[in-house]
DNA sequence: TCTGAGCGG
């Protein structure tokens, strides 16, 4: 039936499996992967752990960090053990204010090899969107 | 020093 489209795929590299895992997650790519915005200047990794810790097994904590004045971006990620405690994590200190500021927690972007990284508007400026 | 979007060390 569709061999020919099969030979058309086996045409195409093959390593784009994650890019297109990546595209066909539309909306929500449910990782274990946690992006953690809206963090106050004065919170490390130490902190963001034991924030994190009540919700689940964390692999890596990162914080993001200026590379010229060595502050903190306001942003860090969060690795989890299984997506299911990413996912308590953030239904459960997404919008909650930590050291003074609200959190912005969203699932991290998978860092593509030769793809440009594409981010996701949060906020329609025109408010055409949904 | 003050600074507040945002996807990386």
């Amino acid at each position: 039936m569709n061999h020919r489209l099969m030979k058309f795929v086996g045409r195409l590299q093959t390593p784009t499996l994650s890019t297109l895992r990546t595209l066909c997650s539309s909306s929500s790519p449910s990782n274990n992967k946690l992006f953690v915005a809206g963090l106050s200047w004065s919170v490390d990794e130490r902190s963001l752990t034991d924030a994190f810790s009540p919700y689940g097994d964390i692999n890596e904590v990162r914080i993001v960090y200026d590379k010229e004045t060595g502050r903190s971006r306001g942003f860090g990620f969060v690795y989890f053990s299984k997506e299911d405690e990413a996912r308590c994590a953030k239904d459960a200190m997404d919008g909650k204010a930590y050291l003074g500021r609200p959190l912005r927690i969203s699932y991290a972007l998978e860092k593509v090899r030769g793809a440009p990284l594409v981010v996701p508007r949060l906020r329609s400026a025109s408010g055409r969107n949904k």
